[in-house]
DNA sequence: TTGTACGCGTTATCAG
DNA sequence: CTGATAACGCGTACAA
């Protein structure tokens, strides 16, 4: 027997089709806006799409169209001060586009529990963000040609994927050349990234670069781990100050770990600048409104998500793109590096 | 760059199912593992899928089964202080719980631009914040039955839509009641939040009840817009503070407007909190590290969003769910009200 | 335990 | 300009 269509079945293209007295083909098309229709047909499926409520469902017109119109972006975790600007950067160049977004962290995932739906076949494109998704996956995708592009992460050997960061080594150098060249220091202390961190290994770099070109010897002693956090940058500061370890100023890898080494400073019983300059990396927000001011290095952060994903949508559309973006860094001179009043 | 060769027939389950030998249905199950399946079979379809790189297409999925997996966030905009913490307690719960999240900003979009995608033909599940999203498209989704939860902000009239927010009245109250009775101020500024906003409302609500509650008369011209901005309470303090208004302590309605007072006050010669007493609402990231240290009402912003999703996910069960859960805030007692070596 | 056949709601292709 | 109709890829009764 017949069920009458009921109310609580969304409707289809078909009931609006039935109701506005046309075929399906039509309606698809006053919806979509690309093949012409008389105003006056046209009229009609308006009206039977408002009564119906009728709202396309994504899935059919994906399985029909192949697009998904959504850009996929995979981070290991969202990670606050640094990680907003991005996503800001991200979320509106990909609106802009026409692109939904579709976030997916792996930090929060059991192994098991991770399913492939950010793979070829549920988004446009991909954004992959330092160290998030596994090497054998990232050459899949890339040998099949699937639109990938790398934040903070240049693409793995043989694989010809599209980076976006920024000029962390220059950035650098400008730092520590500051710290020697305006104020005088010779021994100058690096608070590294993670173990293995792409943008603290290039800040690192730069760090000895401007060492050398001043024929400052580079010491181990003085890098130091700050894991791009504040709380384990206070603690290894501490602990550094407790062996006794002699420096007159501190380039950290980020911001973050530049404000635990204040802490950490200043329960020392240090002043900054007087007593101990520093400088830091990323210029978040947060930067300007320490005491004293942190004069830091800065990182186009909106821009590097921005850019990104420009990007991504040209290799969406099959165009051609850059293979390297480094967006350029500058020094933010505040008051922690001793400049200014300090 | 070089354009990838795109590879146009990715491996579908029917592929698979030639190699192994098998029937769709089978590497169906074995995909899912819902039915049994003899494991040499299974093993048979787990190389070809292997082999053939098969992932299985989400939009034919969802199409076929009617579920999505993927809940839908719409915020007006990502502003960094205070939306990254709210969005990794969305995320990780939604995570935990198998989800994907699909974020949707209504602000960079041109209105016609705005395509339904987060509708009910596209999530199982919506996450809204505070005035992201129309009233009529609500009432529609309210009225089919479609898992809404809301993320500071009330239900409108007659929609039966869960809500989850903080206490932004008892937390107010706390900060006012602070500055009056351990401090003695009676002329407090209340620095509000944008025109309509809901928290902002409740905060000024629990303000002028600690006023009545010490017989200190309300005074309209001591509530001025900080509108939940650094910039745009700098200079409402700026202005404020050239038309002679006499006050001696701050409630400002959000810790990022708080920044904003506090620059403009130093600015104006006033020190913190000798002259001046202020205190703040969120404790964001930012807040411990300020000069002096901020006095502000804590708010479990990451457990908001926790707690949200995970309320979500339930409603997407078909569970039964609260109507309205108030997450606790409590006064967290830095410096900038007076306190300590202040 | 496995296979067959149909339905999910659109878009795209071709005739008319 | 409009209408049939064939994909699109997968889940799932139902049958074997």
């Amino acid at each position: 027997m017949e069920l009458p269509a009921t109310n609580n079945n969304p409707a289809t293209i078909q009931d609006v089709a039935d109701l506005a007295g046309v075929s399906i083909a039509t309606v698809s098309r006053v919806v979509n806006g690309k093949s012409p229709v008389v105003p006056e047909t046209a009229q009609r499926v308006m009206d039977a799409i408002r009564q119906l409520n009728y709202v396309p469902r994504a899935a059919a017109r994906i399985l029909a169209s192949k697009r998904t119109d959504t850009l996929g972006l995979i981070v290991p975790e969202i990670s606050g001060e640094f990680f907003a600007p991005m996503l800001r950067g991200i979320e509106a160049a990909a609106g802009e586009a026409g692109f939904d977004l579709l976030i997916h962290t792996t930090a929060y995932k059991k192994p098991d529990m991770r399913r492939h739906t950010l793979g070829e076949h549920n988004t446009d494109g991909l954004l992959v963000f330092i160290g998030s998704m596994e090497q054998a996956e990232l050459e899949r995708l890339g040998s099949i040609g699937f639109p990938v592009v790398f934040l903070h992460q240049t693409a793995p050997e043989g694989l010809d994927i599209p980076v976006v960061t920024v000029e962390n080594k220059k950035g650098a150098m400008l730092a520590v050349e500051h710290l020697i060249e305006a104020h005088g220091c010779r021994r100058i202390l690096y608070l590294s990234g993670p173990e293995g961190n792409e943008d603290s290994s290039w800040r690192e770099r730069g760090y000895r670069l401007a060492l050398e070109k001043y024929n400052i010897p580079f010491d181990p002693a003085l890098v130091v781990p700050g894991n791009f956090s504040t709380r384990q940058a206070a603690q290894s500061m501490t602990e550094t100050l407790a062996g006794g370890l002699e420096f007159e100023a501190i380039f950290s890898g980020d911001d973050l770990a530049a404000v635990g080494a204040m802490s950490a400073l200043r329960e020392a019983g240090l002043r900054i600048p007087e007593d101990v300059k520093i400088v830091g990396f990323d210029d978040v927000p947060l930067a300007r409104h320490l005491t004293p001011p942190l004069t830091t290095v800065h990182a186009p952060t909106e821009e590097v998500g921005r850019t990104a994903t420009d990007l991504l949508v040209r290799l969406v559309r099959r165009e051609a793109v850059e293979r390297e973006i480094l967006l350029p860094t500058e020094l933010t001179i505040r008051q922690s590096c001793g400049c200014g009043n300090g």
